[in-house]
DNA sequence: TTTTGTGAACTAGTTCACAGCT
DNA sequence: AGCTGTGAACTAGTTCACAAAA
């Protein structure tokens, strides 16, 4: 492991915005990275990904001392050590709770795989879907099989893709199971265990805040 | 109108985030409604979505007086006046660009039609999917049928379900034919018009977070 | 008495500005 | 000379606390 990461990772205190731009940053580092760009400063990453210079530099800072004074940051160092500090350097196994049309899309998505995120099985209640399989390849099985599934796979992530009324169950049964982040699609938000991870994607949010938006006639 | 909102809605000025909150209440108050409860206080309505009182008045207090001091919210009222500030009251028409998995999934979501979002045509550019429909009935269309589509039906929304690599060109598509407000699904983050109204559903951004969780160890 | 609406205090997050390193 | 890393200043957003209304 490089000097660089000897500090202290006080990941406690690190804000949830800064590990999204983490995300960011890596995106803009791999088409550098891509372009054959050896080297990167600040500013020129803060212009790629339209933010403040001195944020990229906090943000970076509290993981240690990645860049090199008068010169930059090395794209190749700091895509590497972004890429372990958001576990993208291993495999995760993920399931998908919900064999429904959400959930098939989502087993299919390809940005996923890139990222080191493997599907390993849906699951559902519907008796007409469990045995079957993706057009890729991945079986539907039945949610007596989960903890299995998580056992044998090391199962790290779970999707729930499930409607609304089960999901409260589903997200506990996983949580048994011993998963510990989510990714939930369901709307309406969940009572989460502690020491768990639950990200909500909630689609009816997202469209309700679009047509404030257009109700408030916004035209700026 | 009521009187309760004639002041003036200073909406430039109302954070995001409080807009969020606002559907969130609602979803609550729409429980309470069905339960039949007459009135609710900021701090009941609080502790029904996890959060503190003063925000909840603050955040109402950016479109009038609401409430009847000693007594809160009178639940049918303050009901109708957020699905009215949400652009809730009245029926919107949407777009999905794009007809593979995620867009056709997106355009069975039984949340949308809910409230009132009614997806009114899909479009490709893979002459295979151009002329069929979706189960529910829903046509999917040339993208040379935008304009006469957005036009025709009073189009108010996009959602935009595309690869990453013809996002760009079909956001300028949508904002060439007037609307104005869009959901953007594809990674990566657009250049946006002024005036227009993106938000990004960026999946891949969301699962790296939760991998952060679990890279980072937190058991919090 | 109860609960709103809101100024004041507080907290979190971003940007500035510059000392210090290469 | 140039750019990072970071304390200080600033900004946005939340919570507190209480006067005013019903």
């Amino acid at each position: 492991m490089s000097d660089a990461t000897k500090r202290a990772p006080v990941v406690e205190q690190v804000p949830e915005q800064t590990t999204t731009r983490l995300s960011v940053y890596l995106r803009c580092l791999e088409r550098l990275h891509a372009a054959g760009v050896p080297a990167v400063s600040s500013a020129a990453l803060a212009e790629c990904c339209g933010l403040n210079g001195a944020i990229i530099r906090k943000d970076l800072a509290y993981f240690g001392e990645f860049g090199v004074r008068g010169v930059g940051y090395h794209v190749p160092a700091l895509r590497q050590h972004l890429r372990q500090i958001l576990g993208l350097d291993r495999r995760s196994a993920v399931v998908i709770l919900g064999a429904g049309r959400l959930g098939s899309a989502l087993a299919a998505y390809r940005g996923f795989r890139d990222d080191g995120f493997e599907v390993v099985a849906l699951f559902d209640t519907d008796p007409s879907r469990i045995g079957s399989s993706t057009r890729d390849g991945i079986p539907v099985c039945a949610l007596d099989d989960l903890r299995a599934v998580v056992e044998r796979q090391g199962v790290v992530i779970a999707i729930i893709a499930v409607p609304a009324g089960a999901a409260q169950e589903v997200l506990d049964l996983v949580v048994a199971c011993g998963v510990r982040a989510v990714l939930n699609f369901s709307p309406g938000g969940l009572r989460v265990p502690a020491g768990v991870k639950v990200k909500n994607v909630d689609l009816t949010l997202s469209l309700e805040s679009l047509s404030f938006f257009l109700a408030a006639g916004r035209g700026d």
